[in-house]
DNA sequence: GCTGGACCCTGCCACGGTGGGAGGGTCCAG
DNA sequence: CTGGACCCTCCCACCGTGGCAGGGTCCAGC
């Protein structure tokens, strides 16, 4: 009469069963995303009921996919709208990590490779500025796709308005990088281009280097240029510049070639 | 005579130079990872000289890379040689990472989308299976990678024994996933393939279902099938196997057959 | 000289998720 | 009734960073 499938499991069977540990079933307990469903009153014996494990497989599923606790806890309790915009986030999420972490596996790659890369650092008069530009706003992780998106946006006015700009493109970072900074990408011109603003660069006077390779190895010359810069007893003032000289659709990313700029501080020579 | 670009540089300052907060070069020095060159005895003042400052950006480059502050220690202190192991193995992490991420996505990217697929779970009487398998080790993250390399091996044993062999190939998984696991490739033959062990797979009753998708998404299927398992009050035995009914070549990743098979405990009945 | 504000100090707690271990109770088969 | 497998709670550790409390220090402007 009494069937199999119904008994209560202890701990140590239903974790078995789920793939999570005894451990991870007690934590879920405490912040009440698994509860059992009977616990012994003199004992605390947790008991779970076969039924349970559906949900216990689907938080470890959702573990191994690297979603939080509380979003698991929200997607149980969620209805299908809500579920899917959860997902859609974790998605994201990682979408976001894989973009990250491949930019990062350039940077090792060239490193892993051999000794860091040599960057000849020089100082120079740098002239104004008038750009085009289209802003962004992002978070220091989300640098290369903001980029790639002012970028598109930029082609896109100078496109639609047809006016006369002058290559190379380039983009505008600030030096300190802080949750929700904003970036630039701009393109000089003496017009005005809809759909993008106006900015004039001071002239004045700024380090500046070379980079050829992939835009994801540039953090390379960023160190390279700062430490010279700090070095020197000089004062970077930012923002920095790119200079997009051979750009993607011209040459393969390891010919691609880029003229790092960082406006510096006027300083006082020191008395020999 | 004193030059500026010598004079020692508060925390603060020394901060804004190199990208990292203050709590951070507090911590470092802590660790003794980046110290200050000189710290005042009566006031814990610490201060850097900005010689400091290419150590630092490198350290925050590191941090950037996501490389452990315990592997920044090694790499400051190691030689040519070393170096260049510690950090082509910080990119290999990497690597990983992108990879097990990248299945990731495939899964979310599935739920996301609208219901979870609707798996049809039945019970078979399974036969034996006589395969010449290749063994590989992995922890649970490398699943993934492991198989393709055994799937590979096996296609090389294979392809040099020319032997006859029946199509499809399948895939042996334990249930348990841990550290130090033992998954293997195999192919039905009676022969004995070199550089493969015969293997034979009992008969006995198993659940299985059919899975429509890339591999990525496997996940989901054994999530079906475990939760169908058990709510049947049925025991799983293990290892569950994978027969690659439509394999990658012939079809589209969204078009990829693979049945799953997991070997279940005769069980006995409940009278009714 | 004094004051205010920017800066610095130490020390503790928090996050997220899991594992390890101590110290002790419970269950069940032989 | 005994031994071993299992369960309980509670605390600590990992990793790297941020926040806050409570207090000291530096320096420019008056």
């Amino acid at each position: 009469m009494e069937r199999v499938r119904d008994e209560p499991l202890t701990i140590g069977r239903f974790a078995r069963m789920c793939r999570l540990s005894v451990k991870q079933l007690r934590h879920y307990d405490e912040l009440g995303l698994l509860p059992p469903d009977r616990v012994d009153p003199s004992t605390g014996y947790r008991y779970y009921a076969p039924a349970r494990v559906r949900d216990a497989l689907t938080v470890a599923l959702l573990r191994d996919l690297d979603v939080p606790l509380q979003v698991i806890a929200e997607l149980l309790a969620a209805g299908d709208e809500e579920r899917t915009r959860l997902l859609r986030a974790e998605r994201d999420r990682i979408a976001a990590r894989i973009a990250r972490d491949t930019e990062r596996l350039a940077v090792l790659d060239r490193l892993a490779e051999g000794p860091a890369p040599a960057y000849e650092v020089e100082v120079v008069d740098d002239p104004a500025l008038r750009l085009a530009v289209v802003r962004g706003r992002c978070d220091p992780d989300e640098v290369g796709a903001r980029t790639r998106e002012c970028i598109t946006a930029l082609l896109g006015a100078l496109g639609r308005s047809a006016v006369g700009w002058v290559p190379p493109l380039h983009g505008l970072y600030p030096l300190d990088l802080e949750d929700g900074m904003t970036i630039a990408a701009g393109a000089r011109t003496d017009e005005d281009v809809p759909g993008t603003v106006a900015t004039t660069l001071p002239a004045g006077p700024a380090a500046t280097t070379l980079h050829t390779g992939p835009y994801e190895q540039l953090p390379l010359a960023y160190h390279a240029l700062q430490a010279w810069i700090h070095e020197q007893g000089l004062t970077a003032r930012g923002p920095a510049r790119e200079d997009y000289l051979v750009s993607p659709g011209e040459a393969e990313p390891h010919e691609l070639l880029t003229r790092l700029t960082i406006p510096i501080d006027p300083t006082r020579q020191d008395t020999p």
